[in-house]
DNA sequence: GTAATTTACTTAAACGTTAAAGGATGAATA
DNA sequence: TATTCATCCTTTAACGTTTAAGTAAATTAC
């Protein structure tokens, strides 16, 4: 079908090693050598054969990456974020990017490292992994390395990159603290995720240190848009009500204001919302959701160059936590402010 | 490293073939052997080198997807439900999914046909094919199958999937003109979009049918928030503003909204809008966008589908279209209506 | 009981490429 | 003049797999 180089060293009368060198640019052969086989492999066409390379070369120059995406949930578009990125930095060194998607029951006929072995993917990335994901332990004795964003697992092999949760967290509750907030309250992502630990975490712990925790303001929402909306009508039924909220994902902020706007609240007097993640519809709720930012395109860089930096033997870090930045916008208010 | 069938071979003093075929359950093999080979195969964690597979039978099972990222642009987290329907469909028939982006310089040295040549995948799809695109003759003579999504290119290899946009059009004007809207505006996308010329078309058709075609009111934008924003504001300049807006995309819509909402306008009332695409920040504008709906998802699914019929050889459509939705909510009025 | 068939393997070649090692030629050196 | 050296190409083998063709032994046929 297509033209090899067996071709073009027939035609030019010698061998293919030649050929190959010539396309090469390998210095053992001549200059005028190198433009007639160009100008033959030109004419035929030719396109190096990638796979053949590959076998010989036993280098696949790729990279894998699943994407996990439960049936029948609505799609998460901060994860396309990480997908962007990944495949930016892995097409700029040369890498390209093989796709995955976890949602079936491939899952458990074949796991990750299985699937990435078979196609001898040099490194993998990772994101929404579950703390209770059967494969756990299969990837901390990985000798393939992977990049797991944004849950921390232990592994000669395994590299991370999340943003920095606690910082997150006191800066969005250092603003609603100032503005007067005391009875805060959290709806949280499902407890099979690690974000969700690290959250709560540094929430009861900023909370504590101001003798203002009360466990009974935690709710176990799981991230998505319905349980949002869930906590929301169930917050409202409470007698003391929260006067703040915050939620562990822009998500469930979306949720729980469409649940507060539906029950005739005015945002942001009677109640404060804050979320996580600055998805880009937080820009157009009303009111403009103040959220805790994460940049998914710069975690998925990141994610890709930590494998990238260690398949090259270049060493690196194995960890790197990202700065989130708090964006104001306008979901909360000071809690003695008139209604504006 | 890794086992190779030939470790299995030795270490059972059988030839290679034996194992391959016993790997493979083929039928003229034992199946005590078979038993023998796998048990092997298992101890010595033998994985099968996809590579050296694909090399031999010279069947990639990988399709191209290539993910159009402008520099400084906002991704549209449409082209993401693409990317998730293409790979959806491509696992479920055994194929790779094989993602690269033509943001950068890439795009002027490699060309589409080239990088997929190189690594042998078997289709592509495209999508955010310019009118302009320097490749299109390329794309035309293409050997390889090719799915564009929203760019209807002719070429014996060329498969094209989109959504009905006369149709969407049409639902669109149609529940604006039973509104009473007479001045309606458009906010196209940009011109080298094959959708905005047929938008165009479809919506100058509409009002021509009905005597109350203005060309003064339709507006070159760009498919991006910034230039709804943009016109927004232009419209709001305008002497005699029309009664309602017809956006070619719902991020278009979205930045006029707030161009209106800016100018102190009081949506619906002041203005109606409606959009195209149903992007999810669509439901949490307020008012609610009102918006022709696309199957992203669907589309890419079909993408892939067409590809993969085609490749397998079953005979299939060459153009599927799909049929929009119009997603009602609160960003259209009645143009007699008082404020509600 | 010999021929035909089936079963269960093996041998050999191939896929398109690269890498290591080997040669022939001519120029430079001693 | 014989030796070394650089230049430029070739030969051979390899990567891990599949496929086509071949073969020996066991089974069936009549």
């Amino acid at each position: 079908m297509t033209a090899t180089i067996k071709d073009i060293a027939k035609r030019l009368g010698i061998s293919v090693t030649a050929v190959s060198k010539a396309l090469n640019d390998k210095d053992d052969i001549s200059d005028q050598l190198k433009i007639r086989v160009k100008k033959v492999a030109e004419e035929l066409d030719y396109s190096a054969n990638t796979i053949a390379k590959r076998l010989v070369t036993n280098k696949s120059n790729t990279l894998g990456v699943f994407m996990f995406r439960k049936k029948k949930k609505k799609l998460d578009s901060f994860v396309f974020q990480f997908i962007a990125g990944i495949l930016e930095e892995a097409n700029k060194n040369d890498y390209d990017i093989l796709l995955f998607s976890t949602d079936s029951d491939l899952l458990n006929e074949k796991s990750y490292i299985k699937l990435c072995k078979e196609r001898r993917v040099e490194g993998a990335v990772l994101f929404g992994v579950r703390l209770d994901d059967p494969h756990i332990d299969e990837l901390k004795s990985s000798p393939l390395p992977i990049s797991i964003i944004d849950t921390d697992i232990e592994g000669k092999n395994i590299y991370y990159v999340s943003t920095d949760n606690r910082t997150g967290v006191n800066k969005a509750m250092d603003y609603l603290w100032r503005l007067g907030h005391r009875r805060i309250a959290m709806i949280n992502g499902h407890e099979k995720a690690q974000v969700s630990k690290f959250r709560y975490n540094a929430f009861r712990q900023y909370l504590r240190e101001r003798d203002s925790f009360e466990s009974g303001l935690v709710f176990p929402g799981d991230f998505s848009q319905e349980s949002g909306y869930y906590w929301g009508r169930e917050i409202l039924k409470m007698e003391q009500r929260p006067t703040a909220v915050f939620a562990a994902s822009d998500l469930m902020a979306l949720g729980a204001i469409q649940a507060f706007k539906e029950a005739g609240l005015h945002l942001p007097h009677d109640m404060s919302i804050i979320g996580f993640d600055n998805l880009s519809s937080s820009e157009f709720v009303e009111p403009g959701l103040t959220t805790v930012s994460q940049d998914g395109i710069k975690m998925g860089k990141e994610a890709a160059k930590l494998l990238l930096d260690r398949i090259a033997g270049r060493g690196s870090e194995q960890k790197v936590v990202l700065q989130p930045e708090l964006i104001i916008r306008d979901s909360c208010q000071s809690i003695n402010q008139e209604r504006g």
